[in-house]
DNA sequence: GCCATAAATCCATATATTTGAATATATGCA
DNA sequence: TGCATATATTCAAATATATGGATTTATGGC
């Protein structure tokens, strides 16, 4: 593995917001408008952060109709990334943030990023 | 372990300049002087990168004299920080710029910020 | 094809990070 | 005490990152 790719993935973990996302996806697999909702942020913030992850390596997505389902990639070809998120894994379990974003989840429906103009 | 001090471990190893001081740090403890030889950077680079990487809980330091030694940190208190420690060990290991450093590591003295004036 | 929905991308802006050069601080020795 | 050396810190500038809102792209149902 080379330089670029270790910093990329360090970068990737180094955000709050990407962190909680990794914590959210640890419980279930999401598409993007569950862990706006989950986290409590805009539709491209969640889309984007989670981009960054994929193209760490740490999760991987597939289209489910209209939808696009992000889960961890357990089988990641990046073979460091394999350690991190058992770290992660372990890890913020009593953070209050990660435990708000937890419960918010249960709550979660499949709907678009704007549940309000339904 | 807060998200605070998560966020911070991460950013301190998402780096180019202090994942090399990391690697270098793993061959042999080195004054800051060391460092900037060893990496081929300016006295402050070395000095602050050193300091970010203290603060994260990965390095230790300690006065010898003139010169101010620091060494990875076995025992930190940062418990995330020794799975990370350990990836860090295993990982770049044919990386080009390590390798250099580390050859470069070889040639170092213990004198000042600037050789050429002595 | 047309329309609605979900996600990705673009754009502008605010904030954070990294850096070299200069300066300040700390230590040891004559 | 005075001076030289090693490291830390300050400062300004360049670059990178994170974000919301708007727009574009992709999918599915009619």
């Amino acid at each position: 593995m080379a330089m670029r790719d270790f910093v990329k993935l360090f970068k990737a973990l180094s955000d709050e917001t990407r962190i909680r996302i990794m914590k959210v996806l640890l419980e279930r697999e999401c598409c993007v408008c569950e862990v706006m909702q989950a986290l409590d942020i805009t539709q491209s913030r969640a889309s984007r952060n989670l981009g960054m992850l994929e193209d760490a390596g740490l999760v991987k997505s597939r289209r489910d109709g209209l939808w696009v389902v992000y889960s961890v990639d357990e089988q990641t070809t990046n073979s460091c990334a394999v350690p991190l998120v058992e770290l992660l894994r372990g890890s913020l379990v009593n953070e209050e943030v990660i435990l708000q974003d937890k419960e918010r989840l249960k709550h979660t429906v499949r709907t678009g990023p704007n549940p309000m103009h339904r």
